[in-house]
DNA sequence: TTTTGAGTTGTTCGA
DNA sequence: GTCGAACAACTCAAA
């Protein structure tokens, strides 16, 4: 029986349902469970500031429920191979436990991690806990990965149930001494000066207990609805689990079988849609582990030659939100005040910025990477990839939304609009989306000047989308 | 090997 | 106001 087992916490800040966790309090002895703050680790992509923030947050709930469960949660910070050399050297520990993640520097770093550990007669074990299935596990019957969604999702459906949930361990056994630790504090991951977190502290609760919470509420409520429900960015239709999803604070076989369950009170359909959104976010997963350049460089390779007009000016419009176009604008100061945005106008936003701006998609997806606090590598890259067109099973380059009348169709009576663009709130439904086209005393009437408390279109969208257009055509031209 | 049906989320135009 | 078709071919995945 070992002497104590290193938990390696990673992506997968719980302690129910850990495999990980559970093969380490398997083992017999002490469990010594610690976090390491590897910013290198990360490749290219390392934390964004709102990640950051939930960082900080989710680790100091697990310290807490750690601490109850009879162990200290060591914090250390470095890149990861030093750190673990150096907490082997520091505890009596003979074994390493961790669960995977699937970006392409974590999947290089470990994998050499897994090498010398095993080499000098160390255990080391790792196990799935982010996703239903693995990456490589779900292929065609030609043995390739899939490129398209839906045969991939009739694949997945064919595969045995996710396994059941596990509880969370009793309590754990601590070691006879443990290593130093840093203080959560002593690393910075809050921001100061300014302190921009408040929209964040209010809308979110990061932590294993807040995640339960969040799903608890999702299926009592706007499950139900969810097939309609979840494109109407002005109530609560959505899950809203993607930040404790991408941490792994509860994780995706726990919301599967929890929403499955569901299904004897509420309608198979919406139960299945939102499985389906599940089965999205496996595929992506999916897409980065087959393909790793997919952050960096176009899925499809035709489009390194689309006709991209970067343009800081505008760019930064639309990072402010800014760009005149009410719904747009809506959307990403909903981002920036609380590090998300609902999936329906990420892609009117996303659509805006690619489509009617012209601006690389790789623009977006380093904005949303450093705001989001559900930022993920693979999800990031797979969503901005397929707006752009560029992506697996991507929308048709004809697909440019409108931000008008997605406004009118999905946010009819204004109610997200005028929550984040209380500049335009007293103007009525009719003319809320197109605020250029209102007539002089319904502006007056509202309080609204163009150009002093609210924008002009930044760009006319008739124009950019036949822009967009020819700049499709051109991609196809030279491709002789 | 060849064939066949299908492919997350849209918009616009004309009948 | 509503409806269907066009918007471009192309690639994927399975039969």
């Amino acid at each position: 029986m070992p002497k104590a087992a290193l938990l390696w916490f990673r992506q997968d800040l719980r302690l129910a349902d850990n495999p990980a966790l559970a093969a380490a309090v398997a083992a017999g002895g002490a469990v010594i469970p610690l976090y390491i703050l590897d910013e290198q680790g990360m490749g290219n992509w390392p934390l964004g500031g709102a990640s950051r923030w939930w960082l900080h947050g989710s680790l100091a709930t697990l310290t807490l429920s750690l601490a109850r469960a009879g162990v200290r949660l060591v914090l250390r910070r470095g890149p990861a191979a030093t750190v673990i050399e150096d907490v082997l050297k520091e505890t009596d520990a003979e074994a390493v436990y961790w669960n995977r993640c699937y970006e392409p520097a974590a999947v290089a770093r470990d994998r050499h991690i897994k090498q010398q550990l095993r080499a000098r007669g160390v255990t080391a074990e790792s196990f799935n806990s982010a996703l239903l299935f693995e990456p490589w596990s779900i292929k065609t019957g030609q043995g390739t990965p899939f490129k398209v969604f839906t045969p991939f999702w009739g694949a997945l459906r064919r595969q045995p149930t996710p396994a059941a949930p596990m509880p969370p361990p009793p309590r754990l056994r601590a070691p006879e001494s443990m290593p130093r630790s840093d203080a959560l504090d002593g690393w910075g991951l809050l921001p100061q000066r300014p302190d921009w977190a408040g929209g964040l502290r209010d809308s979110w609760v990061p932590g294993e207990s807040g995640a339960r919470q969040r799903l608890a509420d999702f299926i009592d409520s706007a499950l139900r609805d969810y097939p309609a429900g979840r494109d109407r960015p002005g109530q609560v239709g959505t899950s809203r689990l993607s930040p404790h999803l991408h941490w792994g604070e509860i994780s995706p076989r726990q919301v599967w079988h929890a929403v499955a369950a569901a299904a004897s009170h509420i309608s198979d359909a919406a139960v299945e849609s939102y499985l389906r959104e599940l089965g999205w976010r496996e595929f992506t997963h999916h897409l980065l582990f087959h393909w790793p350049a997919l952050p960096e460089e176009p899925w499809r390779p035709e489009f390194a030659r689309f006709p991209w007009q970067p343009d800081a000016k505008l760019l930064a419009a639309w990072q402010r939100g800014q760009t005149g176009y009410p719904m747009v604008d809506a959307g990403m100061r909903e981002l920036w005040h609380t590090g998300w945005m609902h999936n329906r106008v990420r892609m009117i936003a996303a659509s805006f910025l690619v489509k009617d701006l012209l601006i690389p998609w790789q623009e977006g997806e380093a904005w949303f990477w450093d705001t989001l606090v559900d930022a993920d590598l693979a999800q990031n890259a797979a969503s901005w990839q397929w707006v752009a067109g560029s992506g697996a099973d991507a929308a048709p380059f004809f697909r440019i939304f409108n931000p008008v009348g997605q406004g009118e169709r999905f946010d009819p009576r204004g109610d997200f609009v005028r929550r984040w663009v209380p500049e335009l709130a007293r103007l009525p439904d009719d003319v809320l989306h197109k605020p250029w086209l209102a007539p002089a005393e319904t502006l007056q009437a509202a309080d609204v000047a163009l150009g002093r408390d609210y924008p002009a279109p930044i760009i006319a969208h008739g124009e950019a989308r036949q822009r967009a257009l020819a700049a499709f055509q051109s991609l196809k031209a030279t491709a002789e």
